[in-house]
RNA sequence: GCACCCGUAGCUCAGCUGGAUAGAGCGCCGCCCUCCGAAGGCGGAGGUCAGAGGUUCGAAUCCUCUCGGGUGCGCCA
């Protein structure tokens, strides 16, 4: 909002650009420099306009630097570098805004960034095929933090779960049900077959079908017997998801069954293909042979295809198998055109990073379908390498050797697994040290910002213990005069921007850096007090001092809850 | 072969969508507790932002190429 005064500044010196047309404000930017010696906000404008005005930017700069100096929360304007002009603002400006972030409370960063705006986010989406596994993990916190992310700015989100409850794969799981069912009646069925799921977790869907069923399934016909098996298989499964996701905290609005897509005789892929159809985005014709390792038993065959290369991708999608039933992208296709028809803007997709093969398909398919109309984002994310003691965790999905979700989260807890899985570019890979996020030190950042609400509280205790009924109150504010406790406030005040940043650029992780720097400042502000007896916090014969600087206190708790609250991350009031 | 992701301190990574002398944590060196929780803080050393061009007032950031690492490449879900 700054900028707007800087704007009405450069307003006023009657500037004109030298061909005549309007200034173009449009480029010039205020932003807190990166050295916080230059000041509280520099601005551009001169080394944008210069040219157009036909003046040399240190002496536009100058102008601009004294217009602004009019200005009552201006204590200096400066000129420097190649034409930036500096400005420090007043104390008493950051005072109002941290009486600002106190009354906004836990509203204090929303935004209407995404009014009217409908999003889709989409993640986990794991096969229901077995427990949830580490590797889930981080699409899940990711997925979940940029939904909650986006709604805290206005957007309207649903969060969604595409269950991969048809095809072979859960054909398979049935099988491997149907076995565990005759053993629970009794039957040795020895070593669980090659290609069938050797998981424990099946039992009890096998006890249960006996319990249900007794021996009935034995004298159908195979195909129904698995059919009834399949769809209990998956309905366990499902539960067992869920209940792995609120460990995490973790809640979807909506499951979306593809099995829906198949029913009825394929109805809506039949449906999604035909509209595309209809748009000439489908042919009959055979593909070229891949380029890197040719399959052995490669031949030529006519299918169905979605002619996609027309829309940005490498290579035409199949639609239909050569046996006339659908591939998983045809589903894909109906799925798509599903969400479009329920009024999504945009689509975001949280994959992992095996699945870097299908972001041009799916944007090819977006523009096909919507027109070009519809917003797609796909966000990958990279490996997480475990550690524990400092040695990397094999892992090996053929000898079973995986580490379940669950077990991650009952051993370090939810807090620390949500905090680090966010805790870095989810484009790049990730080091989780089992060891180093359960330690209770400043080299565990989960600890660090948890520690800094800890302490936050603590001053409110220790505050109320030496004077009674003492609390924050923005009236006594103005006795914040200490350059480091406006410093502090500096930080808080970066929140809206931050998420703003954040949700624009769809990078969650920037807030868990953030609440890292407020948690640092907050550190640093605390330790002044050990060493300088007049920084701290209480002071026992000063209650209208005490409580102006307790509105220090509950303007960074405010940010840091706000903050953690949208990485789903408790705000504790004390650490054990 | 093609496509996508990535290359920043010894290590692990940030870098606010183009700004000033490139930051943080770890590790290393030094300092701060007769209690506001030191479960913390302060300071120091450490960089050719992979390389080469280009775009402009200005590039780690945008474009092109090269080198190096990762991932994925018919009818699998």
């Amino acid at each position: 909002m700054f900028r707007d005064r800087i704007c009405a500044a450069i307003d006023t010196l009657g500037l004109a650009s030298s061909d005549g047309e309007p200034l173009d404000l449009s480029r010039v930017k205020t932003e807190p420099p990166r050295d916080a010696d230059h000041g509280d906000l520099a601005t551009n404008a001169a080394m944008v306009l210069a040219k157009k005005v036909g003046d040399n930017p240190r002496a536009l700069a100058q102008r601009i630097a004294d217009a602004m100096a009019a200005d009552p929360d201006v204590s200096e304007a400066t000129v420097a570098g190649p034409g930036f002009v500096n400005l420090r603002l007043a104390d008493g400006f950051w005072r109002a805004r941290l009486a600002e972030i106190i009354e906004a409370g836990a509203d204090y960063g929303r935004a209407a960034l995404g009014a009217g705006t409908k999003v889709n986010v989409e993640y986990v989406s794991a096969n229901p095929t077995g427990p949830m596994h580490v590797g889930h993990c981080r699409g899940a916190v990711v997925g979940d933090t940029l939904a909650n992310l986006l709604a805290f700015v206005g957007f309207e989100v649903t969060k969604e779960y595409y269950i991969n409850d048809a095809g072979a794969q859960v054909e398979t799981l049935g099988r491997s049900a149907l076995l565990r069912y005759r053993e629970a009646l009794g039957e040795d069925i020895g070593a669980i077959p090659e290609g069938l799921y050797p998981g424990d977790y099946l039992k009890p869907v096998g006890q249960a079908l006996a319990a249900e069923h007794g021996e009935a399934l034995l004298r159908m016909a195979e195909g129904e017997a698995v059919a009834i098996a399949t769809d209990a298989a998956i309905e366990a499964m499902m539960a067992m998801i869920r209940d792995d996701l609120a460990a995490l905290n973790v809640h979807h609005d909506v499951f979306f069954s593809e099995r829906t897509l198949h029913a009825d005789g394929a109805r809506k892929i039949r449906k999604a293909i035909n509209d595309l159809t209809m748009k000439g985005h489908v042919y009959k014709g055979t593909l070229p042979p891949p380029k890197g390792q040719v399959p052995e038993d490669w031949e030529d065959r006519e299918q169905t295809l979605f002619r996609s290369t027309e829309v940005g991708d490498d290579l035409d999608r199949p639609l239909v198998k050569s046996d006339g039933a659908y591939t998983y992208f045809a589903a894909d296709v109906a799925y798509f055109v599903d969400k479009y028809e329920r009024g999504f803007d945009e689509m975001i997709f949280v994959l992992g990073a095996d699945h870097g093969g299908y972001v041009k398909r799916m944007e090819a398919l977006a523009r096909a379908v919507s027109d070009d109309r519809a917003r797609l984002t796909i966000l990958l994310c990279q490996l997480v390498k475990l550690f524990k003691g400092g040695e990397p965790v094999k892992m090996s999905k053929r000898s079973g050797q995986f580490v379940t979700l669950r077990e991650v989260v009952d051993e370090v807890g939810r807090d620390a697994v949500r905090f680090m899985m966010i805790y870095r570019k989810s484009s790049e890979p990730l080091d989780f040290d089992f060891d180093k996020v359960t330690e209770q030190s400043k080299d565990n950042p989960v600890f660090y910002v948890q520690y800094a609400t800890a302490r936050c509280h603590s001053a409110f205790r220790q505050a109320r213990e030496s004077i009674s009924g003492v609390e924050a109150d923005l009236s006594a504010l103005d006795l914040l005069t200490h350059p480091e406790e406006i410093a502090v406030v500096r930080k808080l005040a970066q929140y809206p921007k931050v998420v703003e940043a954040a949700a624009n650029s769809r990078e969650p992780h920037r807030i868990a850096y953030y609440l890292h720097d407020v948690a640092s400042e907050f550190h640093a502000h605390w330790n002044r007090g050990t060493s300088d007896d007049a920084l701290r916090f209480v002071k026992v014969n000063d209650r209208q001092l005490t409580s102006a600087r307790l509105g220090l206190v509950r303007g960074v708790l405010n940010v840091l809850q706000s903050g953690l609250g949208i990485l789903g991350v408790e705000a504790p009031t004390q650490m054990r």
